[in-house]
DNA sequence: GATGAATGAGGGTTCATTCAT
DNA sequence: TATGAATGAACCCTCATTCAT
């Protein structure tokens, strides 16, 4: 899954000759992406400061500065990064392939970034119970693509490979499962006395845990 | 469902030759619990400004000072509060009386107190995000009441009443989906097409529908 | 020694029929006093709240400013009761006694001073040690006083009673001498490995070690 | 005497290509501490304001802070430094010399500390007065020494140098007299009618007349 | 007299950002 | 580019004092 960075839109159509700036100003920025992810996950945006930023990502306040505009604009970045991942994740393939292939897959991909990009989800989350105030602007594709998947749903059911219900219902319930063992990892480990960052083999019995309730919940055949 | 307040326990029972000072004290402290509320759900912690609470409770910052401790104190008498609710939401009635009941009043109550209290949800929601720094201290209790619960589900399920699974995990998935509908109402509602807060009747729709398919996912008979 | 406060002034010329009020009122500004006294002396005057205060002196913050005007008039009284103890306890007896006679008692009075006043002895060293902006306009007659004090030693030295020198300069080592254990009470009490308040015996010593200290370093004969 | 500062130790031999840094840095960090000198001199700890020390140094508020960590902290260091300089000060030579001589220079040691640094003496006291509270970690050192120095008096009285007393009162005078000149700076100059900051004519009688004392009070031969 | 409440000024400190070098 | 330094606004909180009851 493509991970893209601010730096991304310097990085594409460069000749051979690369200006030599481009190459270290992009790893930089990288350092800088996951420094900030780290700091914003946990602390929030009003309380990361751009210091925390700096040390984790080995540079001066200064420093930071002349790579990044400021630290709200970092924080949209990485929103946006993260919507940009969710396209991926959280999207449908194609219909003809039924709901048990096209969810099943749409659930083990959730799954998969909620293990492996759990900060990321829950900058997402945050920003998402403040009422979305960032993102807002960025969310009208979102409520298409959503719209579009309600509809794929609906036929679904139409054809009798779903109970029938509400499609968007689902789709939120498919959602909030999934985005728990995200958000919700270290509470997860302390209750089911596991460590916070769990073998493959757990993963595995956790999406086929996570499957085998959303499908039912969901009545897919 | 009690709302309890670092001035609750000096209200009940007096006699009309109150303290005098509990009286408007209380009533003050009120205020101010419900603006800090509104505060920290969008702002967070650390975004949150004294300065903001005072204004939206109608004080100075000094005479809120009067009547806090500290922001941080403020914030955890908050957390405490919404601890002490969750024990009447989430907890379980008689054993005996079987999931259909017992599970299915416990989505009621959670899904009403999403509806009602959305904001103080929402701070707990992102308390755990972050690791729960401020709330650990006080978690142990809650990991005994949800092993408890935890083990009511199993018997159930050795009983037949349920399908056979992990009880833990069918605690986890409960809590994601109703709490879902406090977390993100926002953006719900905007996917939803309806207003942030629904009337009773889509409330009643929406408990209904989570219900059910809570139901069917963890296999309630 | 007569302890003089700020209630003197009031206390004076009542009838027999005293109005009541008198009477507990001085009671309170004497313990306002004491406690006034602790506080000012560990903390110093900018240092010392009126909420300390208060509270040492069992009194709520309201409470203490009807009896007082300010922390800065608490405080000027409270030097200005130490000056008028100064008259006593640093004036001279009858100059025909002698030095050895004047200047022992003299030195006996301001040593029981030291060991049962220290807090305000250190209370007007530190006044002194700010350039004494407070007590300035009060140390006109102290400078008189000293004056005369300084004549008579000159007397004495002319008339060979002790040795030729600077009479200004002994008056001081005086007071340095007998001031540091007032002032340093806890140092030499560390240093000498006592308790902090010495028993009769070891005052005795002290006030005997310090006579001979200074009548030698002066020349009593 | 050398007077350390936090940034005196980044100040020795360096060659031309200072680090670019350390120079005005260490010039600021100095004006700072001057400032910082006067305002604890005058207001003590807790009167100091560091808008005062500011303003005083030319700086802002948060340009101070800059160079600071706190307010606390400047004041401790002020402390340490004090502490340092009176190791240098306040030592012992070789004590075969005898007491005439090492007392004698001890003596004119700390007489010249008292005039050219009369303000950090009196901060030193001032906070002797307050019991200590900051510098207390620090002083086990000082006991030691102290305890060192005595001996070597008891000796010098063993052997019949000094007339037979307290070593440790002995010790205790010469520091009360000679810090009288810097604490009571400015009473000595109002008794004395001389201006506040002598000259060198004055400094030399008054050392002399100092060391005439305390020789004679402590029976050195 | 006493109490709870209010107030206005200021306390020390932090911080995102900018600037000069 | 990178660094030390600066800046201005804000931040949380305290405090002496006053007021209404």
């Amino acid at each position: 899954m493509a991970r893209t960075t601010a730096v991304d839109t310097a990085e594409d159509a460069e000749g051979p000759a690369t200006r030599g700036r481009s190459r270290k100003y992009a790893q930089v920025l990288g350092v800088i992406n996951q420094a900030a992810i780290e700091v914003f996950a946990s602390e929030g945006l009003a309380g990361a400061s751009t210091q925390a930023i700096a040390d984790k990502a080995g540079l001066s306040k200064a420093q930071l500065h002349y790579y990044i505009d400021s630290k709200e604009a970092l924080y949209r970045q990485i929103l946006q990064d993260i919507l940009t991942d969710w396209i991926v994740v959280f999207g449908f393939d194609d219909e003809a392939l039924g709901p048990r292939k096209v969810l099943g897959d749409l659930i083990r991909r959730k799954m998969a970034f909620s293990f492996e990009h759990p900060l990321r989800s829950r900058i997402f989350t945050a920003e998402m119970l403040r009422g979305a105030p960032v993102l807002n602007p960025l969310m009208d594709t979102s409520k298409q693509r959503t719209d579009q998947a309600a509809a794929v749903i609906r036929n679904w059911m139409d054809q009798g490979l779903m109970d029938e219900s509400d499609p968007m219902l689902v789709l939120f319930h498919i959602w909030a499962v999934t985005q728990f063992y995200a958000d919700h990892a270290t509470q997860a480990a302390y209750f089911r006395n596991t460590a916070q960052h769990g073998d493959a083999q757990d993963r595995d019995y956790l999406v086929e845990q996570v499957t085998a309730f959303l499908f039912k919940g969901a009545g897919v055949r």
